[in-house]
RNA sequence: GCGCCCGUAGCUCAGUAGGAUAGAGCACAGGAUUCCUAAUCCUGGGGUCGCAGGUUCGAAUCCUGCCGGGCGCACCA
């Protein structure tokens, strides 16, 4: 068990026994322990005497004095101090620290891993872009959030499902369809398709034409639409969904599973969910007020069928059939997740833009009605990337073909510096994203720095390759002894910084936020460097000291206990730990 | 009109289940390399935490109102 964890345990375990928790149903991890801002605070303090006096309605320092007496009993705890209103700032000795790193260095990939999702099953579903052409910078954010999350819930134990939703259904299908066609026509010189302003242009579809050509010639031209409408979409998706998986890939990112909205009319899936509505007392026909300040104002409401979405919070219950008969959008949307739902998901989580921020409210009404209030559905919005070109703010829409691919990004700047980029700030605020100056600034991206001082521990290990120095991060490092002179302020900082891993990956886990991982490695990079060059003035404190063997390998120890949490925290964000640089 | 998100240093942003002196990067000014990689480090200036009230031992963080910006408000997906 990790320093933090053990503290964490022994207080939980104070407070039981003195009937504290009675009032206050505290969990051991809801007791924050912070590594402490100045030494004169100790190594680590808490606040949880101020927590608990509130609840009990007693004073925060006869709390605080109490625990005092009881956290200086432990053995790695050298003493305690109470401070201000009521802080209790704890002192550990300085093998507690060294012990961190055998800890660390024994545990390797799995520092920081713990079981907390115990097997769970969680579905993220992300990027979901409509199959109607390349994804462009606008998905590159929702795509590297989805997946970063996804990959640190899996770390902290949870079953996780990688899941992609195709809209491959409605009428952006029939309009892709349609502009397909009228490319292949213009290969035969034809141009006497009537223009329809929904014509997607892009040149993506110049191509798939050209494969339809080579494939089946002149077979499709002067034929009634619906002989060509099903297989000309039908050959787009396709297409179109390789040339996505292929972009997605780019950014190393694979879904586990593609969920098309087609299976959903296919399969009936939708009456499905009626029926369960109907059982469930949830549907009626009914009227609804038209939207204010709308075109649709003054038009007259009509009776349709309506989900009581009202009943779970949202604002207003939901039409699920159009006037001609057919199911809304949001009717299959409901059949998707019904269908999560019954594929035995214990929790859901869905990354969508901000321009879809509208829709949460019902889509989690849904949720709640289809699993009777069993399921927990997040859904994390990512706010839109604002796009500029030459400090020009611009609008991209595929229909009109005017967007900066992924592709070209990628191939701009490289897959690590954009997945960093992506998550240096919380999915909420939005992002203003210049290309030009995305690749002026991708050589300052601090994600380098990162990576730096990952490489520069490596560096030391080649280094000492060529000096008698026994020490081989392959052997088994489990016997290295820790010499007593590592206790540098420098170092002692370091080893405190790494110990604490595990807390920031939980923090990270259990609020879906993605960016903590990244402050913090920025933090830990920023420790490590400024050590280094304490070396330059201070020749003491170097690594690799020739006179003490001991203490040389005790300093490497440390050293790779620190590559191992940077390069766990780079692989969780799906950055490469280099350890070169060039 | 209604709903959601945002407002913190010149710029881009952390910090918000209330906690100790509000932080980082960039930019600006100066300094460090006979030495484990200078893609690094050190020092400095820079703040009415949008405004005004309230809650309390304590508020950037919670509540109310207002101002400013974004997004959404269709039987479109």
């Amino acid at each position: 068990m990790n320093l933090i964890n053990k503290i964490q345990v022994l207080i939980f375990d104070i407070i039981n026994d003195n009937d504290f928790n009675k009032l206050s149903n505290l969990k051991p991890d809801d007791i924050s322990i912070e590594l402490s801002k100045s030494s004169k605070h100790g190594d680590l303090s808490t606040n949880i005497a101020m927590v608990l006096a509130k609840k009990l309605k007693t004073k925060p320092k006869d709390v605080a004095l109490n625990l005092q007496k009881q956290i200086e009993k432990t053995e790695y705890v050298n003493h305690v101090e109470i401070a201000g209103p009521g802080f209790i700032n704890i002192f550990i000795s300085i093998e507690a620290w060294h012990n961190q790193l055998s800890e660390i260095i024994n545990a390797g990939e799995d520092w920081g891993k713990s079981k907390i999702g115990n097997s769970k099953l969680v579905n993220v579903e992300y990027v979901s872009a409509n199959p109607t052409g390349p994804l462009h910078v606008g998905h590159v954010r929702g795509a590297v959030l989805g997946d970063v999350i996804a990959n640190i819930l899996e770390f902290v134990g949870f079953k996780v499902t990688k899941e992609y939703y195709v809209n491959d259904a409605g009428i952006q299908i029939k309009n892709l369809s349609k502009s397909l066609y009228k490319r292949y026509n213009e290969l035969f010189g034809i141009n006497n398709q009537e223009e329809f302003k929904d014509f997607y242009p892009g040149s993506y579809l110049i191509e798939i034409a050209k494969e339809i050509k080579n494939k089946d010639n002149s077979e499709w031209l002067n034929l009634p639409e619906s002989d060509w409408i099903d297989y000309f979409s039908n050959y787009a998706i396709s297409k179109i969904m390789q040339i996505i998986k292929n972009d997605l890939a780019l950014l190393n990112i694979k879904h586990d599973y593609f969920f098309f909205e087609s299976s959903l009319h296919e399969k009936f899936k939708i009456d499905k969910v009626l029926k369960k509505l109907i059982n469930l007392n949830l549907i009626y026909e009914g009227v609804i007020p038209p939207p204010k300040n709308s075109k649709f104002s003054n038009e007259k409401p009509e009776k349709q069928l309506l989900f009581r979405s009202e009943k779970f919070g949202d604002d207003i219950d939901r039409p699920l059939k159009k006037n001609d008969n057919s199911f809304t959008y949001f009717a299959a949307d409901m059949a998707y997740h019904y269908d999560k739902i019954d594929r035995g998901y214990n929790e859901l989580i869905n990354i969508w833009g901000a321009d879809h921020a509208g829709y949460i409210k019902r889509v989690k009404s849904a949720v709640s009605a289809l699993s009777e209030n069993k399921i927990n559905l997040d859904v994390k919005i990512c706010n839109l990337i604002k796009l500029s070109k030459d400090g020009k703010p611009f609008k991209m829409s595929k229909r009109s073909g005017n967007f900066v691919t992924l592709n070209q990004l990628v191939d701009e700047v490289g897959p690590d510096v954009i997945r960093f980029m992506m998550l240096t700030q919380k999915p909420e605020t939005p992002i203003e994203f210049d290309l030009k100056k995305a690749v002026e600034m991708s050589s300052d991206n601090p994600v380098f720095y990162v990576q730096y001082a990952h490489a520069r521990i490596y560096s030391l290990f080649r280094k000492i390759k060529d000096i008698d120095i026994d020490f081989d991060i392959d052997a088994d490092l489990s016997f290295v002894k820790l010499s007593s002179k590592l206790n540098d302020s420098g170092e002692i900082s370091l080893i405190k910084k790494i110990s604490i891993w595990p807390s920031i990956v939980l923090t990270a886990a259990s609020k879906n936020e993605p960016h903590k991982i990244v402050y913090y490695l920025q933090e830990l990079a920023n420790l490590f460097h400024s050590h280094w060059n304490q070396g330059s003035k201070n020749t003491e404190i170097r690594f690799i000291n020739l006179e003490d063997k001991l203490l040389t390998r005790s300093r490497l120890l440390m050293c790779y206990a620190i590559s191992i949490v940077i390069s766990n925290g780079l692989r969780l964000i799906g950055v490469e730990p280099l350890k070169e640089m060039y």
